[in-house]
DNA sequence: CCTCAAGGCCAG
DNA sequence: CTGGCCTTGAGG
């Protein structure tokens, strides 16, 4: 019976051979074009809230009363929440430093699942929330708490038996924000780093699904002829695709300078525990892209068959999301595939697409927009170098200091490009992390209608 | 100890 | 349902 370990190890094994033509490893590694002045983490992290209305969260109807309201409390130095702009309560709650009645809102809310039930009275989705306004419309106001960084997952369940939580979620999130050092700019030129690197990424991806397709074309034939066989069940899709996602992580991971200095037990423990994140980051970007939306919403509800029971309509298929995701302009592709029907609870679907939403309302600043791959990039290597799980790790300071490294990076970024909002930016980023690792269980959940078997290896 | 953030209670 | 106020417990 194979380990776990055994069938990482015949993967790894697989990649000895695997020609490295792309970015080299060390291009990750970010060099400040100038030395600037280091300001403490300490002062930015006891600074004043941040008391500047993000464009994001002004409301679009503009009532001189309203405007008046959020002059007088930006001007009055109180923390204000950033729902309502009422007082803001002197903690967090959920993650953000909200008003009192914004919190109970969102506990009930999330609690007793009304979140799900709740639509926008106008139907316009955009009713402006304000202290006086909030009872209004509830749909608003709960898309509002999302927005300003509140978490779900943050509101425990009856279940956890009631007690303040053994598990404080935010709190090492904060030591991490505390410890980080930081120097000041991210450059043009970095940022553009970063962005090639993010495509090398993808594309170590899409790699990966041409080996599925090309290399081992024998394999593929057989899963093919299963597919038929079983009526092309939609587990089986799963498994192959969550499978090559899988090899995409460990070949572009085990690329990096950062992972291949580390022990052999350390990048497979490391791999193991962290690729759900990985996954569910990557999964809830892709399956965003406005024109991927159709494609992945019939994947996730029916699975699907392949027509002409070739790969290479697949492969079509692929390049043709490769396309769109790097960037370039789409080739006119007639896709040609049909949807089988299967059935996840509707419960199920809104909690895999509220956590989508959730992941993707800390990388967008729109709907319409796109996510800020630079975030992705690098919250990507945040996730896959976290070290908080039971199992101990040979060389566990090394880590620590590697995921410091990019949350740093991820900090400079922040404060270069998104100045005053850089410490809510940077808070709101990192309450991603769970969420992340709940798609990767919903989307399994979905297709599986089940649990993921045996865990991820 | 004190702080923080989560839950509970209940008049309105 | 709302929102003000109280209790709890981990961690600094």
């Amino acid at each position: 019976m194979e380990t776990s370990f055994d069938i990482l190890k015949f993967i790894c094994d697989d990649l000895v051979g695997l020609e490295k033509d792309f970015l080299s490893p060390s291009s990750i590694d970010f060099v400040p074009q100038a030395q600037v002045p280091i300001e403490s983490a300490s002062a930015l992290s006891n600074g004043r809230p941040e008391t500047q209305i993000s464009p994001s969260m002004q409301v679009s109807s503009s009532s001189d009363d309203l405007e008046e309201e959020i002059a007088r409390r930006m001007e009055s130095r109180e923390p204000q929440c950033p729902i309502c702009y009422d007082v803001a309560g002197k903690h967090f709650y959920y993650g953000v430093q909200a008003c009192i009645s914004c919190r109970g809102f969102f506990q009930r809310s999330v609690r007793n699942r009304f979140h799900l039930k709740f639509k926008c009275g106008k139907g316009t989705q955009n009713c402006s929330i304000t202290a006086r306004s909030r009872k209004n419309c509830k749909w608003c106001r709960f898309q509002k708490c999302l927005r300003s960084g509140m978490k779900t997952c943050y509101v425990m369940t009856h279940d956890q038996s009631g007690l303040p939580n053994k598990t404080k979620p935010l709190l090492p999130i904060k030591a991490m924000v505390k410890t980080a050092n930081l120097s000041q700019t991210f450059t043009e030129h970095e940022v553009d780093k970063a962005l090639s690197i993010y495509k090398n990424l993808l594309s170590f991806g899409y790699r990966s699904y041409y080996q599925l397709f090309s290399k081992n074309e024998q394999e593929f034939m057989t899963f093919l002829r299963a597919l038929n066989e079983t009526g092309g069940s939609p587990s089986m899709i799963s498994e192959a695709f969550t499978e090559t996602n899988k090899q995409a992580t460990i070949n572009y991971f085990f690329s990096i300078d950062d992972m291949a200095s580390l022990s052999p037990f350390d990048r497979m423990t490391l791999i193991s525990h962290n690729f759900p994140g990985i996954f569910g980051l990557l999964w809830s970007v892709y399956s965003y892209t406005p024109d991927l939306c159709k494609f992945y919403e019939n994947f996730l509800e029916h699975g699907y068959e392949f027509r002409h029971h070739e790969p290479e309509i697949d492969k079509i298929l692929l390049v043709f999301e490769a396309n769109q995701l790097l960037g370039e302009k789409p080739k006119n592709l007639s896709i040609d595939v049909t949807f089988r029907s299967h059935s996840a609870t509707q419960d199920l679907i809104q909690r895999h697409d509220s956590l989508v939403h959730e992941v993707n309302s800390g990388l967008r600043e729109s709907t319409q927009g796109s996510a800020d791959y630079v975030i992705v990039l690098l919250l990507s290597h945040i996730i896959m170098f976290a070290s908080e799980f039971a199992v101990s790790l040979q060389d566990k300071p090394k880590i620590q200091a590697t995921q410091e490294k990019y949350l740093v990076l991820l900090h400079r970024y922040l404060r270069t490009h998104y100045q005053g909002r850089a410490r809510a930016k940077l808070s709101e980023t990192m309450m991603i992390f769970e969420p992340c690792r709940q798609v990767f269980e919903t989307f399994h959940e979905r297709i599986f209608k089940a649990r993921p078997p045996g865990g991820i290896f």
